[in-house]
RNA sequence: GUGGGUGUAGCUCAGUCGGUUAGAGCAUCAGGUUGUGGUUCUGAGGGUCGUGGGUUCGAUCCCCAUCACCCACCCCA
């Protein structure tokens, strides 16, 4: 039997409920937040993110889906949906062309990672980016939409909020935290020395007890924040306590990709198991000359689609349509006829082999029907259908002339 | 990539200290006298016991490998 490959599933039927159901929500949010709809392939050229992502993430280091194609292009699949969204956005010239742009996007991204609950190596994001707003509304503007996207599904979480920096004040804490680092000598794991060169903020929040007892006088980014990062910071917590959004201040948070500056979010979710993230995001303001743009502010959010799907509320399923059934060879026919009219306006459900009249109801209940309609010896000889609402508990027999005409 | 666990019917799981026809519940299908479901009773079908090797007279059970899933690390959505 072939399988499908290792930490790639397939999406069926009930399961694509709920999938429809979060991309039909998220997508209806968006559209009322001014987004609009933007895809991009799934292979890009390597560099895209390399330069974007970053080499030291380990999701460039390692994760990608990289390979040569035919024509020698060096290319992977996308591992995230940022990166895509900017080359097109700067592809387009929609950076010269100045003003505001705002896109959502939703589909597959590919890690090579080890699979485990809520990370696969093909899943699907819901994300969002905009382009041209630098004031920090815009920030809170993505909060608030997660916020929404989430409320609407019913999912509880926890929001945690950190700033870091940027060009004018990163730079100097990081100094200033890897001589700090240093200081500790010996002292520090492995993990930690390795963190110390790739992505120093990283070692505040290692597991290790060792050396979460040398951090705890570690310099902490948000007390060196420059003025203007300050007080970006302290008008987004102004702004979401005026909209009752709970958060709590994470001066760890650090986002994985190297794109990220100032405002820096995550909401995580403590029912869905170690793999708790469920959504990230944040500014983003240098990346699009990363990607040879016109300098142009950018915030935006990623939501992880098979993280949320178990925390789905889906609203109590309805009934609908109709299940057709013959209790006679000779009704297969005038049924088939009459699911075709049915078709015209609603859903219509055919068996093919006449049963007994207690086994189309039972079949009815299974597809959820609201109606079970059957042609047996009477309605043949009448020129009728035996039409039960589920429902309502109503039978009738109607005239095939006058079903659905 | 590292460490640990699991893999028996469509699903959830028993079981065999290695021995002949491998079980249950749910689901499916069929019946319970003439055509009424989601809530009854009876019966039936369905498994090369993840895959490939090895040990043995004999393996679903023991050993090795492999694949997949799960948990944690790591990383991140």
């Amino acid at each position: 039997m072939i399988q499908s490959l290792r930490g790639m599933n397939d999406i069926l039927s009930e399961d694509y409920e709920r999938f429809e159901y979060f991309i039909t929500t998220a997508s209806t949010i968006a559209k009322r937040y001014g987004f609009h709809y933007i895809e991009t392939p799934l292979l890009e050229e390597t560099a895209l993110f390399k330069r974007s992502v970053g080499e030291s993430s380990d999701i460039v280091g390692k994760e990608m889906y990289q390979f040569i194609d035919k024509g020698e292009n060096d290319v992977c699949l996308r591992p995230e949906g940022t990166a895509g969204v900017v080359r097109a956005f700067v592809q387009h010239k929609l950076d010269k062309k100045g003003g505001i742009h705002r896109f959502y996007y939703h589909g597959a991204m590919f890690r090579y990672e080890r699979p485990q609950k809520g990370r696969l190596r093909e899943f699907h994001q819901f994300g969002v980016e905009s382009f041209g707003v630098d004031s920090v509304y815009e920030d809170a503007l993505m909060i608030m939409m997660v916020a929404d996207i989430l409320k609407a599904l019913g999912i509880g979480y926890r929001l945690k909020l950190n700033s870091l920096g940027d060009q004018n004040c990163m730079p100097a804490y990081r100094e200033k935290l890897v001589s700090f680092v240093e200081s500790c000598g010996d002292a520090i794991c492995g993990d930690c020395e390795r963190r110390k060169l790739t992505n120093p903020i990283r070692v505040l929040d290692c597991k290790n007890e060792a050396c979460q007892s040398h951090y705890v006088n570690a310099p902490k980014l948000i007390n060196n924040l420059c003025d203007g990062c300050q007080s970006d910071f302290d008008t987004l917590k102004t702004i979401l306590d005026q909209h009752a959004i709970a958060y709590e201040i994470d001066t760890n948070l650090v986002r994985g990709l190297d794109y990220y500056s100032k405002t820096a979010f995550e909401f995580v979710s403590d029912n869905i198991g170690s793999q708790s993230a469920i959504a990230g995001g944040g500014r983003y303001d240098r990346l699009i000359e990363f990607l040879d743009g016109k300098p142009t502010p950018a915030v935006g959010f990623a939501l992880g689609i098979e993280r949320l799907m178990e925390l789905i509320v889906m609203p109590e399923s309805v009934r609908e349509g109709y299940y057709l059934g013959a209790m006679d060879s000779e009704a297969i026919a005038p049924i088939l006829l009459c699911a075709e009219k049915i078709r015209r306006s609603d859903k219509a459900v055919v068996e093919y082999e006449a049963r007994s009249l207690k086994a189309h109801l039972k079949g009815a209940d299974r597809i959820n029907a609201r109606y079970c309609a059957v042609i047996g010896e009477n309605e043949l000889a009448q020129n009728t259908i035996w039409v039960k609402d589920l429902v309502e508990k109503t039978e009738s027999l109607i005239p095939l002339n006058d079903f659905f005409v």
